[in-house]
DNA sequence: TCTTGACTTCGAGTGCGCTCGAAGTCCTAG
DNA sequence: CTAGGACTTCGAGCGCACTCGAAGTCAAGA
């Protein structure tokens, strides 16, 4: 397989296949007579499962240092492991952020509602913590 | 308050706060006699609400668009609302990814842990679509 | 009085992760 | 034979979101 049709494949364009082989989170593939690369349609395993640890979160750096045990197989595993083993604690927090961060933009969507719905009165609807906006500060106890 | 103790309260740098002022994430506010700026408590609030919607990533431009709203007051509350449920679908699909990608994770390490404990055989354990890294692929059938 | 240090504005620099363009080579179809 | 397109390497440029430093002002404490 060319880099076009990986490109298509992957979804990655042919630029950013050749910039991750270049900082090594692929290995560099096989090339034809006319030095053109020639990849094994495995390496579309590989770049979807790095396209997982991107959407995680997880920085090219530490890629990279997975890539690079990965490269040298054999008695790297426990090392490979043990970062996706951080890697899943870093992603469970962020999932719990993301639903704590979820749980408050609902609330301030049940206020935006409120006000409208029941055509401005915005205070005192008694959502707690959230005033909903609180527009401009300067206009103390909003005049009305 | 001072940008100072803003900074320390609010966990940005007085930097970012100056930077977020300039660009219209942070409404100007008051400065004393001397030009320093003299914030109202209630900024808290908005900037801990900026922060959620970062985290939950919102781009900054979107953020501006909200504050800018905000800014304006009365009567935006209907867009302010529809930028927010807009954000809201966008988190929970990445919720509803991330999710997905820790599972996947969950495997992969499942299948490390495997390989670590049998002592190798790394082979036909059976976790279907992740062959748990597959290392070199011109090592065909890995000779053993 | 002097010094410390928090504040001001302004513009330049940083780190990340691509993204693009230039200049050249090579294969294939018409 | 020629035109087109896919490929090669190399290095520069970009968008985002800060982050920092320089140079100067000002207020309060020893």
């Amino acid at each position: 397989m060319k880099i076009g049709e990986l490109a298509r494949r992957s979804g990655l364009s042919a630029h950013t296949i050749r910039y991750y082989e270049q900082i090594g989170l692929l290995p560099p593939p096989d090339k034809n007579a006319s030095g053109h690369r020639d990849y094994d349609i495995s390496i579309l395993t590989w770049i979807d499962f790095l396209g997982r640890l991107k959407a995680t979160g997880m920085p090219v750096r530490e890629m990279l240092r997975y890539a690079a045990l990965r490269e040298q197989g054999d008695g790297t595993e426990a090392e490979r492991q043990a970062i996706l083993e951080t890697h899943r604690e870093f992603v469970r927090a962020r999932l719990a952020g993301l639903r704590e961060n979820l749980s408050v933009l609902d609330t301030k969507i049940a206020g935006y509602a409120a006000t409208v719905s029941a055509g401005v009165p915005a205070e005192d609807k008694g959502t707690k913590d959230d005033d909903h906006d609180h527009e401009r500060t300067d206009q103390r106890h909003r005049p009305l």
